[in-house]
DNA sequence: CCATTATGCAACCATATAGTTGCATGTCAA
DNA sequence: TTGACATGCAACTATATGGTTGCATAATGG
C-alpha cells in the first residue's frame, strides 16, 4: 500500500505511467525518448513503479519490455475511495454534528 | 495531486486518517494519545494532511478540531483509478497484441 | 494574576530520495 | 570475434523527510 501511494506521489513516474497508458511494451529507451533525465534516472523510476506492481515487464532478449498493470490500483485504492465515500455521506450529518456538539461552550467535548 | 499522494504514502497518517474516520473533530491532544510520536512529531504529519487537503480543521478557542475531508480523494484518485480501469480492459487484447507485436522483429527464442 | 493547557515555531539529526556519472554485463548483428 | 546496443549495478551528492527537543504564544479556569 506505501509502495503504490508513494510510487503515484511523484510526477514522473505519473509521466511514465502515462506515457505506459498510451502505448504498452516499451522499452527503457523507448520511455527515456524526450525525458529531462539520465537513463538510470528513467530505470530508478520504473524499478519504483514496478516494486509497488504498478509496472510489470516481459523480458524479450536484450529488451525490457514495460506494461501497466492496473491491478493493485484497482484493488488497494479502490477500498481508500470507498472508505473515503462513506465519510462523505456520514461529513453531511456528521460534520456539522461534530462542530455544534463541540461548540458547546465549556468541556463535554466527548462526542456520543 | 502529488500532494495527496505524498501525503498517504505514509502508515503514521494513514493511521491518523483511520482515527479521523472512527471520529471526527480530534484535536491534536486526542490524536496523540497512544500513538508512539512526540506532539509535534503527529503536528507535522496533520499539517501534511491539511496540505494535501486530505483534512480540514476547525479551530474553537486554543484547540484545532480535526475532520477527515473526502472531497480530494473522490475528485483526483477517481480519474486515476478510471484510467487504471480503461488500461484494464485494454490490457486484455493490448497487452498481447503488442507482446506479439514486438516479438515479431527477430528470432524465435520466446513462445507466444 | 497565575498556573495550566493547546498549540505553533525553529533548530537539529539521521536517513531516504532523486538525480547524477562511470563501469560491467549480456545480447544482437555483421 | 568484434563492435554496438540495452540494461544493470555501484558510488556519490544534494535535498527532502520523519522524527526529535526546547522554547514561545495564546486561551482557559481558579
Amino acid at each position: 500500500m506505501t509502495d503504490v501511494f508513494h510510487a503515484l506521489a511523484d510526477e514522473s513516474r505519473r509521466l511514465l505511467l502515462d506515457r505506459l497508458f498510451e502505448k504498452g511494451g516499451q522499452s527503457l529507451t523507448d520511455l527515456c525518448e524526450g525525458f529531462p533525465m539520465s537513463r538510470q534516472g528513467v530505470a530508478k523510476h520504473l524499478g519504483i513503479l514496478e516494486k509497488a506492481n504498478l509496472v510489470s515487464v516481459h523480458w524479450q532478449g536484450r529488451t525490457k519490455l514495460h506494461y501497466l498493470n492496473p491491478v493493485p490500483l484497482g484493488d488497494i485504492v479502490h477500498r481508500w475511495v470507498g472508505k473515503f465515500e462513506d465519510a462523505r455521506i456520514a461529513a453531511l450529518t456528521d460534520f456539522k454534528d461534530q462542530v455544534e456538539d463541540n461548540q458547546k461552550p465549556k468541556q463535554e467535548k466527548r462526542r456520543a
